[in-house]
DNA sequence: CTTTTGACTGAGT
DNA sequence: AACTCAGCCAAAA
């Protein structure tokens, strides 16, 4: 199994209305590289991973987000992102979500 | 094969 | 809060 399919499986363990940090998924998966995870969710266009509910350590969202399988987003990467993660019930302020607040924390996996 | 690049992170300024 | 620097490691070019 692909490092990249690990990572759509964690991704898809996120409950609704919660987000992970790539840091996270990273630890989970048994490495440390966060960037490798992006890298993962980037090459997924499927959208029926739920990407939108990982974002930075900052709590913000992802800068290039993009879900290939859609054009041009209606013109904002993370602004889809945003739109989708209200949609669960996650406040996102500007460009970030109060990770506080809405950090996944695994129970079991 | 070698080099660049990146949906990151953490520490320092 | 914003910016820089360095570490990390695989996919793409």
């Amino acid at each position: 199994m692909n490092f990249f399919q690990r990572v759509y499986e964690v991704a898809k363990k996120i409950p609704a209305g919660k987000v992970a940090t790539y840091g996270q998924l990273a630890e989970i998966l048994g490495t440390r590289d966060a960037r490798r995870v992006g890298q993962a969710l980037h090459a997924n266009k499927d959208l029926k991973t739920p990407c939108h509910r990982v974002v930075n350590k900052n709590g913000e969202l992802a800068l290039n987000f993009s879900a290939k399988g859609r054009s041009a987003l209606g013109g904002g990467g993370w602004r889809e992102q945003k739109r989708r993660l209200e949609a669960e019930g996650v406040e996102v302020v500007r460009r970030r979500v109060a990770l506080k607040k809405y950090q996944w924390e695994v129970i079991c996996n």
